[in-house]
DNA sequence: CCATGTCAAGGTCAC
DNA sequence: GTGACCTTGACATGG
C-alpha cells in the first residue's frame, strides 16, 4: 500500500502550482515558471522519498496553459531532460503517480468546443506522463461529468468520446465516483462498456450511494484494475465538521480513517488524502498506519 | 509598497 | 435568466 497527498506541499517553501494571467502570457514567462515548477516538484519527490510516501498526485497546473490554444512553446522538447530526471527518480524509489485534470475537463458535454478542449488537455497530461516515461499504472483521473437531463445520454456520450482518443490517453485515463452524480454503480456501467478502471472516493461514496457499503463498493471496483492497471487507487477524505455537505476536512478525523482502514483490512490499494492539509495530514496517517 | 479585485476553462442548483 | 458554488491561492493592477 503506497499513501500521499495531492499536489501541494506545505512544508517545503515552494510550489509547483505556480501560475500567471493569461494576459501576461510570454514564451519568457512561460519558461520561467515551468523551470519553477519542475524544479519543486523534484523537491516534491525528494520530500516524499524522506517520508516514504511513494503516492503522488502531480499538479495539473505544473505546466500552465499547455493545452490552451495561446501555448504554441514545445515544452516537450525544451523540458525533456528536466521531465527524464524526475522520472528516473521516480522509477528508482518506486513512486506511483497521477494526475487530475480539473473541472472544466468535460468529454462527455454536448458542447463540441468544451469536448475538444477537454481532449486537448488530457493528451496534455499523457504527454507529461509518458515525458517521465512512468508507466500505465500512472492514470490520469477525471469525474465522468454532466448529466444534462439525461444520464443514459450522457452515459452513452462519455463511452463514445472515451473511444475515440487514442490509445495513450485510454491506456491512462480512470474514471472517479463523484458526490453529486455518477455512483459507483454508474461508473460500473461505464467499466462494463469500456474497461475503464475505477477510483473509489470513500467520501463521495458517503455522500452518493445506491445502498452499497464502503466494502461492497471496493469490491464492485477492484477487478475494474487489470493487471496492466496496478493495484486499486483511492481517493480518502472525510467530511468537514460544520460546513457544507461534501466539503472535504482540512485535517484528518484520525477515528473516522481508523474505521475506514478497519473495513479496508487485507486490501492492496494505493490512497491519495484528499485533506487540505496535504502532507501533515498524510504523515499522522502514515504514523497510525 | 500594499490592498484587493480578479483569474482559461463547465455544470448544477437555488432563486 | 442570473449568480453562487466547487476550490483557492496568489497574481497583478492601481492607488
Amino acid at each position: 500500500m503506497k499513501i500521499g497527498y495531492p499536489c501541494v506541499n506545505w512544508s517545503i517553501g515552494c510550489t509547483s502550482n505556480k501560475k500567471f494571467r493569461i494576459k501576461s502570457f510570454s514564451e519568457e514567462k512561460f519558461n520561467s515558471t515551468v523551470k519553477n515548477n519542475l524544479e519543486c516538484l523534484d523537491k516534491i519527490v525528494d520530500y516524499n522519498i524522506e517520508h516514504n510516501l511513494l503516492f503522488l498526485r502531480i499538479s495539473s497546473e505544473t505546466i500552465p496553459f499547455a493545452s490552451h490554444d495561446i501555448c504554441k512553446i514545445d515544452w516537450q522538447n525544451n523540458f525533456k531532460k528536466e521531465l527524464e530526471q524526475i522520472g528516473k527518480k521516480l522509477k528508482q524509489n518506486n513512486f506511483r503517480v497521477s494526475m487530475h485534470p480539473g473541472q472544466f475537463t468535460v468529454i462527455n458535454s454536448p458542447n463540441e468546443e468544451v469536448v475538444r478542449k477537454s481532449i486537448s488537455e488530457l493528451q496534455y497530461h499523457s504527454d507529461f506522463l509518458n515525458l517521465l516515461q512512468v508507466d500505465n499504472t500512472a492514470k490520469i483521473q477525471i469525474h465522468v461529468g454532466g448529466v444534462y437531463g439525461n444520464k443514459d445520454a450522457a452515459i452513452e456520450r462519455f463511452i463514445k468520446v472515451y473511444n475515440s482518443t487514442p490509445k495513450e490517453i485510454k491506456d491512462r485515463l480512470a474514471i472517479e465516483n463523484d458526490d453529486k452524480h455518477y455512483s459507483v454503480d454508474d461508473c460500473m456501467i461505464i467499466f462494463n462498456k469500456t474497461e475503464i478502471p475505477i477510483i473509489l472516493d470513500n467520501f463521495h461514496l458517503e455522500c452518493l450511494n445506491n445502498g452499497e457499503s464502503l466494502l461492497e463498493a471496493y469490491n464492485l471496483i477492484e477487478n475494474t484494475w487489470g493487471k496492466d492497471h496496478g493495484v486499486p487507487m483511492l481517493d480518502y477524505s472525510s467530511q468537514q465538521p460544520s460546513a457544507r455537505i461534501g466539503k472535504h476536512a482540512d485535517h484528518i478525523d484520525i477515528q473516522h480513517f481508523k474505521e475506514f482502514m478497519k473495513i479496508m483490512k487485507g486490501k492492496d490499494a494505493d490512497i491519495i488524502f484528499e485533506i487540505k492539509d496535504k502532507e501533515r495530514s498524510v504523515l499522522e496517517a502514515k504514523k497510525y498506519l
